[in-house]
DNA sequence: ATTCATATTTGTAATGGTTACAAAATTAAA
DNA sequence: TTTAATTTTGTAACCATTACAAATATGAAT
């Protein structure tokens, strides 16, 4: 049922005006679902945009969040990174080489006791470990 | 079956050599469990001990952390926060007054897809949102 | 087209939490 | 007491992020 639209519509539905970095910002997001930090799309994009400053970067990505277009994700412990995934999923960080995985759980097992009468809106299940590769690789 | 122990026999069973200094902030980390920042822990610890430093409470409460004595929260997306509970629990961030609440879920609930073969070391569940006392406030 | 107001982008400076580092102080062994 | 090892301290550096004002772009009104 997902309807297929391009950045502008996009940014538009989420009414953000689709000036040409903030397509540019969106498209890279959600084309590159690698949990980029701002350094990297900045670094990508300069080539593409010399003038880009990561200014723009910063405040279009806190935009974009503000607006629910994408999310941001905090397990790195010193920077931000985005996402563009938007479905509920949790985030795995391999101690080892740093990468991150998405993984997936069931959003309806999880009760929480000791949050009765609290508003829910936003929940983050993330896990620290050793990814497939790093445990193969240090046998 | 918890055996009371004293600060000096929970640093030592830890392999830390207890120093004044590591005593009081140790024993600081478990009475104040309000996941308080280096901030907060210096500026307290201060008044006892004029002469502290906080690159001490950096890297005595880090020290602590890896030898799982006590444990940090990153929910806080600036600052880092630490956690003299070591039992699983999740932490609530209220949006509106800042504060951060512990919960409880059940970890067993929890069924992951996409880590096979992957070691999982350390699991956190964060939620934001409001705050009972807060959303009573803002009616 | 020109003027004007508004929105967006840019570059630089400042902020603030954290870390690096070496000197000072403490502790323990010889 | 010497000596070496450990811990603590204070300052400087680091670096991701934010504040801010100038520059640029956009869009409507005349
Ligand atoms: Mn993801
Ligand atoms: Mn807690
Ligand atoms: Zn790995
Ligand atoms: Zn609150």
């Amino acid at each position: 049922m997902n309807k297929i639209q391009n950045a502008s519509e996009d940014l538009l539905n989420a009414g953000i005006k689709p000036s040409y970095q903030r397509i540019k910002i969106y498209e890279f997001i959600i084309k590159n679902l690698t949990h980029p930090t701002v350094e990297t799309v900045y670094k990508k994009l300069s080539k593409e945009i010399p003038t880009l400053s990561r200014t723009t970067v910063y405040n279009t990505l806190k935009l974009f969040e503000k607006k629910e277009l994408i999310r941001s994700v905090n397990i790195e412990e010193n920077e931000m990174r985005y996402d563009g995934q938007k479905h509920i999923h949790g985030h795995f960080k391999c101690t080892v080489c740093g990468e991150i995985f998405d993984f997936n759980y069931n959003y309806n097992d999880l009760e929480f006791s000791g949050l009765d009468d609290f508003v829910l809106n936003q929940t983050d299940v993330m896990i620290k470990g050793i990814c497939k590769k790093c445990r193969i690789k240090n046998s």
